[in-house]
DNA sequence: GACATATACTTGATTACTCAATGATTTTAC
DNA sequence: GTAAAATCATTGAGTAATCAAGTATATGTC
């Protein structure tokens, strides 16, 4: 049996993620790393800048479990904070604090910077189709 | 300042990449997680199935610290064994064993039926464009 | 042919996750 | 209105990786 491009894909999807998220840690982010900073990322973008820790599992790609654990440091040094839900006593939601807004709009830059310097010029006028792709398989973020 | 298109489609490569390798890894595929598949499948298409360790981290995209430590269980298991280089002692060979051969070739084909059902249909003839880029960004398994 | 530098690999300490199980609460169904 | 099922979050145990440092060997330079 031989391999399917789609397998190849694969493969070449599991490499590239692993070369880039070396990357972006090697910056050391303000001192994040890079899920870190998408966990800003997206609170940053939420209304109020606050979401319930399944949601946000959710639209990083995480499991619950994984959330829960990244988010401690992240309290830890002051960049959220954690708020009760009045209506249901399940639900913590995670919110951005006055020092996470302020470190995620420095990280922002560096990010931004580190994106365009890892994606080729040329690229980027090409890259909404790959985007659509990447949509297809759960990468929605936006 | 705003999110560069190229920081996005970093985030959604992160983000699909967790969710694919998860799902691959649930597959279990004959005991394997997927980067220990990759490992099969480039030394099975290496020449005389051999390959050295730094080489095999160069082209899986880890460092060669985490090779050493994913091919501990696969040695165990008897499916990879170790090879001196006569002229030069530092090296030592990673070989695929019959008994690694033969499960390789099974799990070949829960993999490629595992990327088929994750890639739709009508995005496979799509898909030539991103693995383009993702060739640009090291991605160069094939 | 010795000394500095480079290369291949391993190890110690740490981080970032996973799954499976559990606790607590809420929702659904009868 | 109570029992069963679903949901949200955490915890325990384990795995898969990282970096920095160390060991061993090889290579290049003078």
């Amino acid at each position: 049996m031989s391999t399917s491009s789609a397998l190849k894909f694969f493969m070449n999807l599991a490499k590239v993620q692993a070369l880039v998220s070396r990357r972006f840690d090697r910056l050391n982010m303000h001192g994040l790393g890079f899920s870190d900073f998408m966990i800003l990322y997206l609170l940053h973008q939420a209304g109020e800048e606050r979401m319930r820790r399944i949601d946000l599992a959710d639209r990083i790609g995480l499991t619950a479990s994984g959330i829960t654990r990244m988010l401690l440091p992240l309290e830890k040094n002051g960049l959220l904070k954690r708020e009760i839900n009045e209506r249901d006593a399940r639900v913590s939601y995670v919110v951005l604090t006055t020092a996470g807004k302020r470190l995620f709009n420095e990280a922002l830059d560096t990010a931004n910077e580190a994106a365009k310097d890892l994606l080729p010029a040329a690229t980027v006028k090409a890259i909404k189709p790959l985007s659509d792709i990447l949509a297809t398989l759960g990468g929605n973020i936006s």
